[in-house]
DNA sequence: TTCAAAATCTGTAACGATACAGTTGTCTTG
DNA sequence: CAAGACAACTGTATCGTTACAGATTTTGAA
């Protein structure tokens, strides 16, 4: 009664209710697997005719490449990775970048998978991992230090990546940064428009690339427009809201008290508005403030706050970008970019 | 000179620089390569003391099965997929979920990849993608309406999955939820306790369950505490900063104006305070306000307004530990979780 | 001593895709 | 009209893993 059934040969129509595969479309259009495989990928060596049915048929059954064969037999993974710092503090950050990588990877054949780290393990180890399974065709990390191990690394195996701020190694590779000297040398300029002239600043951690480029367009900014600095170490964006809260209330209570605040984070700029109010000064009157600002929290409640916006989500876009373009083999040094605090409204 | 080329006898030792395969390992300890495959699966037909030594020496050269050869062959992508509206206003909840799910996947075999969708196309669109390409081995979705059809679309493939949020289906499903009910029941109690009698809630969409697990509490507590409702009935949760201060104010300059508000999320709050202090009117003096919150800002802003914590990071944890045990055939009925308001501070 | 059962181990064939090395058949060209 | 060139197509092996059906050895009961 029934057929044979030992192995199947090439010609076995392929059951209706799964996944196509090429093997489906090699049988509707009575072609090798190979031949639609190249014509799929638009080879030479497959006549323009042919090429146009099998888009055809492919479309209407609507195949998709099953992306474990294709990584299984090409390496290629089709994927991205964040590595992300799994920390609260950042992760508020972080997310509008998330919504800017999707934006470009949505018209690409690219996934975004989330590779978090710790703060307390070693941050090389999300990368080392990439690297080591192959887990994807491209990184993208964030929370860059002037001489950077990840960097390095990812370098000296030549692996695609973009970074979220520049390192100083004379390593040329992607990055996009937002310009931190431009944004506290402006701030400067504007308190000293408003008549401050006692300024104190809350920077980045000292380990990172873009604590030194605040700080330089900072006292850039003391020498141009001839204001001083109140010192205000004790204390970076990494630290507790409540710990700066409590720096703050102190700097603000101590004599010689600045009357000009830059907070290098939106944050950072609450505690800090907070550490002003409990020592009993009033924004706008007894200080001024200049913000890094990313959402519009800040904005609504304290008006007085002088807002410098960066724009997370442009720099996900722009880092997605460029990691698909190293992976596509341009050159590094086309892949860097900027952008500048915009003043908001 | 040199050896035979033709093919690669099973017994050629792997080039050492490689990642270490089935392979590496059976060249290794001299077993065939299905041996080291099930020996490391703990299969019951391997011998003790042979398994012992696989083990090691797959953990000395750092074995890591390869996912695509494991996908391929057996259908298993070991992925969450977590499908994220890419809406701005909506990535500030979901940001800590991301936390939340890789604290759990960080310990498994998981990894994590974000699926986006954009508000203008079919939500179904990135539910029917994973379904149809098995990307995923589950998901996790947000947003969940009272009659989902991803809900449904899901529950007919028998597809693992989670929702942040209920249904109303007559479905059993894994979900994690945050008790909206006592939310505002809770909300409605504390403006009375302070003396506030017509109240007003800042609503999540009418389309989403939660919605009317909100209502259903505020106006139980409005019977049950004594108070009145100010209809607010214009913006919801979903409209912009801006529409939600302009109604509120407008509302609080009207007659009648309610001296208690309620808002469903903190960033609604944010606009909010604006409206009431836009309008004149100072917060706790002439209006109470409690709010739902996940973030510290509103706290620091104005400490006037009472908060009630939603914990998303917990949610992001719950959510992928019930859909890895729904995967792994646990029943949904034991996958469900609730969780409730936190008075803050 | 014999032989079936149990305990271990192994080769082969897939999964779906692509690189590579052919195989056709047609068309120039001298 | 032979023969090389070219265009169009195809079979085989392979990526790393696992299901399946043996194969071999050991054990133990009769």
């Amino acid at each position: 009664m029934d057929e044979k059934h030992k192995s199947r040969p090439a010609s076995v129509p392929p059951s209706p209710n799964e996944r196509p595969t090429l093997k489906t479309i090699a049988f509707m259009t009575g072609l090798g697997i190979t031949t639609v495989s190249r014509a799929l990928k638009d080879a030479p060596d497959i006549g323009a005719e042919t090429k146009e049915r099998v888009r055809l048929v492919a479309a209407q059954v609507g195949y998709h490449p099953n992306r474990a064969g294709v990584r299984l037999r090409t390496g290629k993974t089709n994927v991205i990775s964040l590595i992300l710092s799994l920390e609260e503090e950042f992760i508020g950050l972080t997310s509008p970048m998330v919504v800017g990588i999707s934006e470009i990877l949505a018209a690409t054949q690219y996934h975004l998978v989330i590779t978090p780290y710790s703060a307390r393990s070693d941050p090389l180890d999300p990368v080392r991992y990439v690297l080591d399974t192959g887990a994807a065709d491209g990184v993208i990390i964030s929370r860059t230090e002037p001489k950077d191990p990840r960097v390095a690394l990812m370098m000296e195996r030549n692996f695609p990546f973009g970074t979220h701020g520049r390192t100083e190694m004379g390593h040329v590779h992607p990055f996009h940064d937002f310009d931190n000297e431009r944004f506290a040398y402006d701030a400067v300029r504007m308190l000293v428009e408003r008549g401050r002239r006692r300024v104190m600043l809350l920077h980045p951690p000292p380990s990172l690339t873009y604590h030194m480029h605040m700080r330089t367009g900072f006292e850039r900014g003391l020498r141009d427009f001839g204001a001083t600095s109140v010192p205000f170490n004790t204390v970076d964006l990494d630290n507790s809201l409540a710990d700066i809260r409590a720096a703050c209330e102190a700097v603000m209570r101590a004599p010689g008290a600045p009357d000009g605040v830059i907070s290098g984070s939106g944050g950072g700029a609450v505690a800090l508005v907070a550490g002003i109010e409990a020592a009993g000064l009033k924004l706008a009157r007894d200080v001024d403030m200049v913000s890094k600002q990313s959402n519009d929290f800040l904005q609504w409640l304290r008006p007085e706050v002088i807002t410098l916006r960066e724009d997370f989500r442009l720099a996900g876009r722009e880092l997605a970008k460029a990691v698909i373009a190293r992976i596509e083999g341009q050159p590094s040094a086309e892949l860097q970019t900027l952008s500048f605090p915009v003043l908001q409204n």
